[in-house]
DNA sequence: CCGATCTATAAGTATATGCTTATGGGTTGT
DNA sequence: ACAACCCATAAGCATATACTTATAGATCGG
């Protein structure tokens, strides 16, 4: 609609679909090759390439070629842009409600 | 694909559409009639009317009626799942990079 | 060298999504 | 009461999206 970055954009797309999010999630168990993943879900291997792609060009995770296996991993700073946009109303939540800072506790205790 | 919450689902899927985002984020200027929205963005109102049942329906968002118009404003508390996303790796952040660590620093400075 | 394995990409399809115009219900001012 | 206003919802449409099967390139084991 307006000024919102692409990277922005293509975080919180990225992250939209259950599929993608459970593939990231489940990265975060450690890397794996797209075999695995696939052997995780029940969808097909062309479709997890595909939403890896995704995540890939989000800047959320990355793809290393080791022999025919290609292992993908979570890249922790490609979350920024979502912090970043939480943070960037930090004054309004203060502000009003508040509430946010309780909630930040729970993430930096 | 597996187990998401029904309501970080939907957070995740409101906010994915920049054209959502940026109504949820000019609300954080202050609450506003659907009117007002309406005039800030290039789409009809009955589009400005559908994003708010989204936003409204994942809890970003609340309309209060007053005459005829409706006033919509944004609950903070909605982002909650949002933030929880995130915090559930943190252990995982910070063991693996402690890059979200830094991240963090700016939002509870 | 050859068959098997691993992954990405192409092509096709069904559904989801975001928009539009049309309309109806509710509220206000005259 | 009536016309104007505000908003939500219905219906329709064009595009985006998430999946499938088919296939080709790359790599490994025997």
């Amino acid at each position: 609609m307006q000024t919102t970055s692409p990277i922005e954009n293509k975080v919180f797309q990225a992250l939209a679909d259950p599929s993608r999010r459970a593939i990231f999630e489940s990265l975060t168990r450690g890397e794996a090759p797209v075999r695995d993943i696939t052997a995780r879900f029940s969808i097909s291997q062309p479709a997890v390439s595909q939403h890896l792609a995704q995540l890939k060009d989000a800047g959320l995770v990355i793809g290393q070629k080791r022999g025919r296996s290609v292992y993908y991993r979570v890249r922790p700073e490609g979350l920024k842009p979502l912090i970043d946009w939480i943070a960037h109303y930090r004054a309004f939540w203060t502000d009003h409600l508040g509430q946010l800072e309780n909630l930040l506790k729970e993430l930096d205790p």
